[in-house]
Formats: structure tokens, sequence, C-alpha cells
DNA sequence: TATCTATATTACTATATAGTGATATGGCCA
DNA sequence: TGGCCATATCACTATATAGTAATATAGATA
């Protein structure tokens, strides 16, 4: 696969996306379950300002959708790479801290 | 698998490392072959300060590994989840492009 | 030793954005 | 209609970091 220099560009912009805390928290409750935005403010312990900023840019971004339901908005993830991306930089993480652990020893 | 918060911290770090043009480029260099820095500013037309930078950054996330070679530094590509990152990453932006495609459609 | 080359690091400026409190918007109900 | 609730947005401050120019470091060579 050929990537271009405004592929680049772009997957930046979407790892960026993936690279707070805040946002990967977000994920995580919404990997569980589909909820609305006062549920997330409960989940992550959050403020609402915070959640909905974020959850606008998780938004942009495709990796979750929005849906009315009277007063409240319920967010889903609508992309299935979310899970497989996290669970690989997750088990990256490990991997790391093994070697680093190695070389100490 | 569990995900703690510290867990998430450091994958958003991880992603963080991703998040940048520059770095992705230097990471695409190098999927090609192993390189100096010389050769990464020939290959990504970046300043020598700002190469080393990023391949610093890239070293301490794991990602790449530095080599010495007389008066040069060769870098591999160490982490096998580069690739798919990528990979993953860069599909997602086809498939969400051509989302907002039909949308418009 | 002195010196050259390749790379790393430092100090700095400019830019982006996380978090916050306050305010605005939009749907529901009396 | 008016008022309430959930969510979105605005304005702001504080922090992080990309890029740069200059300087420091480390290995090779004479």
């Amino acid at each position: 696969m050929k990537l271009t220099d405004a592929h680049l560009e772009e997957v930046a912009r979407l790892f960026g996306m993936l690279a707070e805390s805040s946002r990967l928290k977000l994920l995580r409750a919404l990997l569980e379950r589909p909820m609305t935005v006062s549920e997330l403010i409960e989940a992550t312990g959050m403020r609402q300002g915070n959640v909905s900023k974020h959850l606008g840019t998780l938004t942009l971004g495709g990796f979750v959708g929005r849906e009315r339901e009277g007063n409240f908005v319920r967010y889903t993830i609508t992309d299935p790479t979310v899970a497989s991306l996290c669970m690989l930089m997750c088990s990256r993480v490990e991997t790391h801290a093994r070697q680093r652990a190695r070389q100490l020893a």
C-alpha cells in the first residue's frame, strides 16, 4: 500500500485523537456498551464540558457516532478497528515493559 | 484484557508518538530498509536536529533501535506492530473518506 | 595530539490543545 | 408559552511540543 504524505498527515491526525488518556477512557467505556453523555460522565469522572468536547473530537474522527434519545444523546463505537488498535498498542506496552525489565536484569 | 488507567496513560503516550507526520515519515522510510540519520535526512527533507529529536522519541517508545557504524548511526524498526498499526489506521482513513463521500452523495 | 564528520542536545519561539467555568442550544413537559 | 434538563459551545489559562539555530559529543583519521 502506498502511503502519500497526505495520507500520513491524516493518519497522524487520527493517531492524535487516540493520544489522550481521557479519550481512551471514553472509548474504553463505550467498548463496554453504548452510553449517554451523562453515563460517560459517571463512568469516567470527567466534567461535562470536557466529555462533550472529547466526544466531538472522536465523532469527527469517525470513531463514535451520536444518536439523540429525548434529552439524552447516546454515543456508540462505530469503528470496528478501535478495539484492535487499542489492543495492539496495549500489548506493545506490555512487550516493551518486559524488554525494559529484561535489560535491567 | 483489562485496561487500567495507567495502561491508558501509557497507550496514549505511545499513540502520541505516532501522531506526528514527521515521525510517520521517518517510520515509512525505515519500513523500506534500515537507514542512517544522514539517509533519513535525505529521504525526508527534514533538518538534522529535528530528525535526531524525533528518532529519539521513537527510540524511547521502542519503535526503532539504533546501532553505531563508525561515525554513522543506523536506525532500524524494532517493533513488528508498527506496520500493522499504520496500515490499520490508513485503511481507516480510506474507509472514513468513502463514508463521507457517500454522505455527500 | 588536532581536526573533521555525523549525530545528539540545548535554548528558544510559535502553535496546538486539555481542562475549566460560564453560557448557549435543543428537546421535553406543565 | 415558560421553565427544566441534557448536551454543546465559548473564552480562557496552562501546558506540551514541533521546528530551528547554535552548540556539544563521539568516533575516525592524520
